[in-house]
DNA sequence: GGTTAGGATTGG
């Protein structure tokens, strides 16, 4: 290795060889037999890494020597260092001015700036044979050395070995010492939003653990609120940087210190692991991912966490329980000055939860029709949450902690009110102060339970127009190889909700057999009580589908066996090929059967200024499987290729992006892809970022399948599409990788269609559908159905009303 | 380079 970081050479074993001797930098002259000499200096100033031809690099330093005093002004104790290639990568990611180095292994040359800068007359030049050894001054590698160490932390000279030795020194949660700064993992037990103390900061409180058992409480005071970590709930994990470990009341807590940084995990495991920060540049390698990875383990196989209270639906509410709700924002109003109201669903049917309220104290909508209040839930949350609650937009995802469920008896009601009406109902309040996590968070868009609110909420959010505006049915009928279907008129959905039909009510309105349904008009939406009679495809991969939203295209997804093809023949296209201005060209070693191997990549600068390299990289010339072997190591992969000598993105027929297990397509038609630079975010890259960038049009994963109902009256193929994800339970994305959602889906269909037994003891499913004019052969118009509902199934018997 | 809090519910 040309460079090594010294921190604690007698711990990672890294010395300076003793063959070579130091020569003081005045003594340096073209003369000097430099074959075993080595120089020590303090950096001064270290400049930009520059990227200079194709393949390489080159970095200016100025170093000092600090141990001489000249003997007089005309000797010169600091000298221009000129490194190249890795050398200068690994020295302007690992060394900050203010470090110590020693460099061995260089040449020298006439320094062409020697009569400007008055620094010595020669300069150092550093290529790959060179050496450099760092002694870094920051606090964050070694907590003995943090201590001691006056110097506020540099993040600085970590690099030892880029593959092998991690940048940071993590300590377990059983091995701390009071007094220390460490750096820490852990998986939290206990957390308290941030709230607002005393003094000038916003407060966390949170608990973590780790495989050494011990459980830590954690203090952090940071002024902004995205200083904090986003912790969402029990068992997500965390990383701290700098915090110091100190005793209060016999035990161990820690409390963030100067440098302190922190990013957060879900401590599930879905594939990938993606940090949550605010922070524009973390650093984030393979190791880091590994212990990630080994604590999703560890949690998913210990009992660790404690019995938190449940997240709960609004259908499942326990009067008097304490209970986390994940719900979207739709509407709130001022009570008094200390407490606010916040109208809320998640998907399922809320209690009664009414608030009398003055219309013209509502922000949002003042009133929803009566079966879509039949899902809001009223919320009353006081004091600093109300504070909180006054800035929330309307329409967000909220996650509501500690929100307490009291039953209110019936004597208060209003005495004009009909006594039925004004029964028993539930109050949800979220009660002032922070105890048990009392709070409230705001979810990101992105993350797995906002995905599956979104899911849950959709047959509320969709109005029935949304299903017939979109020409898909041209496309479903294709894929069926059907007569192409287009849609023209709209449904309606004035709908009223029945009351009587407990548990199945929805946003649509009459129950009809089969039989009614044919003969009814198309563009309503209908209730049905019907069985599975069948359902296709039988295979799953083949329901999975990549869908256009701009052209409405929908297409298979292509089998690794094409894809291999793909890859193999852009590979063979090996010819040299002029780059795009800003990409940064690289190799990576591949094991590639029992020989190593060398890829070719190109990293975007701004991304490595933003000290995340390693985030994207466009890979050239590797095989599907080699991809899939990186993706796995790096976060996000665009294959490319040369095309007429230009570097240009593979053929869309193949995915554009790996990230992890997951592949992303674009749409043919509908994308003008460009190998540009990607924009500078503060966000973390996602595919919509990178497709967005590279002129993509994402394809999104869908599921699409014909299923036949029957009741007594009649049978009807309906096509299972829009709303296959809240029918199933799942998402399309996550059957395209996940084996677990796979299974879900095959036990959802067998439980509604079980490959075994009589046909009449399969269970009867409460479903909406939605029936619509399409075009059919030679400009027939043909009747299409589909459902528009998640499956209420209901026992097998209780059905005479059909049979 | 100083402060804050230091989990622990009954409350509209």
């Amino acid at each position: 290795m040309p460079f090594h970081a010294v921190v604690d050479g007698a711990r990672t074993g890294v010395q300076v060889p003793q063959h070579l001797t130091r020569i003081p930098i005045n003594l340096i002259s073209t003369s000097s037999d430099l074959t075993n000499a080595i120089v020590k200096g303090k950096v001064l100033r270290k400049g930009p890494l520059v990227s200079a031809t194709l393949h390489d690099f080159i970095l200016k330093a100025v170093i000092q020597e600090e141990d001489s005093q000249p003997s007089s002004s005309a000797q010169i104790n600091a000298i221009n260092i000129v490194l190249f290639g890795e050398l200068a990568k690994n020295f302007s990611e690992g060394v900050s001015p203010g470090d110590v180095v020693m460099a061995s292994g260089f040449t020298v040359s006439k320094s062409p700036t020697a009569s400007k800068d008055k620094l010595h007359p020669l300069h150092l030049l550093l290529s790959q044979d060179a050496n450099i050894y760092c002694f870094s001054q920051s606090s964050s590698l070694n907590p003995r050395s943090a201590v001691d160490s006056k110097r506020s932390s540099t993040v600085s000279a970590e690099v030892l070995n880029k593959t092998k030795v991690p940048k940071y020194t993590y300590t377990r949660l059983g091995d701390l010492k009071s007094g220390n700064v460490v750096n820490v993992y852990g998986v939290v037990v206990f957390f308290k939003q941030p709230f607002k103390s005393h003094g000038t900061d916003f407060c966390s409180s949170l608990k973590i653990t780790d495989q050494s058992n011990r459980n830590v409480s954690c203090t952090i005071f940071c002024e902004k609120l995205e200083q904090h970590p986003k912790i969402f709930q029990i068992g997500d994990i965390v990383r701290m940087h700098r915090v110091k470990v100190k005793l209060f009341n016999n035990a161990i807590t820690l409390v963030n210190t100067f440098g302190f940084s922190v990013i957060t995990f879900d401590g599930k495991s879905s594939g990938t692991v993606e940090p949550r920060t605010s922070s524009r540049t973390f650093h984030f390698d393979e190791q880091d991912r590994k212990t990630v990875e080994e604590l999703q383990k560890w949690i998913s196989t210990q009992n660790v966490l404690p019995a938190s209270p449940a997240s709960v639906t609004l259908s499942a509410i326990q009067p008097k329980a304490y209970f986390d709700l994940t719900c979207q924002l739709l509407a709130k109003a001022t009570i008094d000055t200390t407490c606010t109201l916040l109208r809320v669903w998640d998907g399922t049917r809320s209690p009664n939860t009414f608030v009398s309220v003055d219309p013209n104290d509502v922000e949002g909508p003042t009133s929803f029709s009566r079966e879509k209040e039949s899902f809001i839930a009223n919320i009353l949350v006081y004091d600093n949450h109300s504070m909180f609650a006054k800035q929330l937009k309307l329409g967000a995802f909220l996650r509501i902690y500690n929100l307490r469920a009291v039953p209110v008896s019936s004597k208060v009601r209003d005495i004009n009110r009909n006594q039925a009406e004004a029964g028993d109902h539930l109050a949800l309040h979220l009660h002032g102060g922070t105890s048990f996590g009392r709070g409230i968070r705001v979810l990101p868009e992105n993350s797995p339970d906002v995905e599956k609110l979104k899911r849950a909420i959709a047959f509320l959010t969709e109005d029935v127009e949304d299903f017939t505006a979109e020409p898909t049915d041209l496309e479903l009928h294709e894929v069926w190889s059907t007569p192409p279907e287009f849609l023209e008129d709209k449904a309606e959905t004035n709908s009223t909700c029945s009351t009587s039909a407990e548990g199945s009510c929805r946003p649509q309105q009459q129950q009809v057999t089969l039989s009614q349904l044919k003969q009814s008009t198309p563009g309503q939406v209908y209730h049905v009580r019907a069985q599975l009679r069948s359902y296709e495809p039988s295979k799953l991969h083949q329901a999975l589908k990549l869908f256009c939203s701009k052209c409405s295209s929908i297409q298979d997804i292509p089998d690794d066996e094409l894809l291999a093809t793909i890859f193999s023949d852009a590979s063979k296209n090996s010819e040299n090929c002029s780059l795009p201005k800003w990409a940064v060209p690289g190799r990576i070693e591949l094991p590639s059967g029992s020989t190593k191997r060398a890829v070719r990549f190109y990293v975007s600068p701004r991304l490595k200024e933003e000290g995340k390299p390693k985030e994207l990289l466009f890979i050239r010339g590797t095989t599907l499987e080699e991809t899939c072997h990186l993706a796995q190591g790096y976060k996000n992969i665009v294959p490319v290729t040369s095309s007429e000598s230009c570097l240009a993105l593979m053929d869309l027929s193949s995915p554009f992006l790996f990230r992890g297990p997951r592949r992303y397509y674009g749409c043919k038609q509908c994308s003008q892809a460009t190998l540009s630079e990607l924009p500078s975010l503060d966000k973390l890259l996602d595919e919509k970022i990178i497709a967005e960038a590279l002129g993509v049009q994402l394809l999104k994963f869908v599921l699409l399948m014909k299923l036949q109902l029957q009741d007594a009256t009649d049978t009807l193929e309906v096509f299972l599409w829009k709303h296959a994800e809240l029918f199933l339970g799942v998402s399309a994305e996550e059957v395209a990788i996940s084996q677990e959602a796979q299974s879900s889906v095959h036990a959802t269909l067998e439980s509604l269609c079980p490959t075994k037994g009589a046909v009449g003891l399969r269970p009867w499913l409460d479903l909406s559908l939605i029936s619509y004019w399409g075009d059919g052969e030679e400009g027939q118009k043909q009747t299409c159905y589909q459902i528009c509902s998640p499956p209420i199934s209901r026992p097998s018997s209780g059905q005479s009303e059909h049979t």
